[in-house]
DNA sequence: ATTACTGCAAAGCATTTGCAAATGC
DNA sequence: GCATTTGCAAATGCTTTGCAGTAAT
């Protein structure tokens, strides 16, 4: 049983993590320890993060939660609608908050890897234009630009 | 050495070749003949297409090249430009003929894999605006849509 | 009591790498 | 002849999986 009282602090990741539970709960999933653990972690987060390091981060300490149940939660969030994936460069997969962000693109920087957020709301109509052409059902789309941000361009 | 003769039958593939043979002799790279082997295949293939494919189709055979040349040639082909890169919902990395072609977006279908092109050019000069207005050097962009395609939603 | 979840360690698996042999220049 | 490339097999590294134990309902 997860304690009422033990969300994480932001008052936003506690309106997260109630409507984490209804998701949970309407799915017939458990609320756990780990999942209270690692959503508050991974909502937290204020930039883009790797399941990896995440993992890491839960792997030592009195909230240590296994590398396996990680990868699970974050996908059962993804799911859910409360995170986002991403790809860099490198083929790595990367996680960032969704709940309460207005859609936006990214600059990902060859260099630094660092990426920069910026809105190009015609997208989506252009977009939706295309699909209703093609017949084609969207469920999302990603536009990322590669190159070199301002400051590795010094 | 690589026999003048020895290209891979259609014309447009001779010239890529040839191009790419410029490319090789501009870095001081060799012309091989795994490298033409591959070049020619890779080039030859009409749709979406990945490294492992094709190292296992040219695994055995007359023509038998490794698996890290496929690799490595693949590689170097983006680098030059012959190919591109793109990535389906499963994280696998597919390559696509970029030489004579014009720019497309694609949209992936999460049910049968397959990528539908479209035209979308709008959204090259709106992102350049974007990173002339964030000091962002781009070098290239890319646009997935990611839904049912027409034949999969019937 | 039942069923889902967790942790562990092992398996996956596409891709990369190190090194000796082969090949192009 | 010298440097690059190739092939092989092993390593990599992130992610997933099977299973036995644990926790939630």
């Amino acid at each position: 049983m997860v304690a009422v009282g033990d969300f994480c602090g932001e008052e936003s990741i506690r309106r997260a993590w109630d409507e984490f539970c209804d998701f949970l709960r309407k799915t017939r999933a458990r609320l756990t320890q780990s999942r209270r653990i690692i959503f508050c972690r991974a909502m937290a987060r204020p930039d883009h993060f790797r399941a990896d390091d995440l993992a890491n981060e839960l792997a030592f300490g009195q909230d240590r939660v296994s590398r396996a149940t990680v990868y699970h939660t974050l996908a059962l969030m993804v799911k859910a609608g409360f995170i986002h994936t991403l790809r860099d460069q490198n083929k790595h997969v990367h996680y960032e908050r969704a709940y309460g962000q207005t859609r936006h693109e990214h600059m990902i920087c060859d260099q630094c890897g660092r990426f920069i957020e910026f809105d190009m709301p015609e997208a989506s109509r252009l977009i939706t234009e295309r699909c209703e052409e093609l017949g084609f059902q969207k469920r999302t789309y990603r536009l990322a630009v590669f190159g070199v941000c301002r400051q590795c361009a010094k």
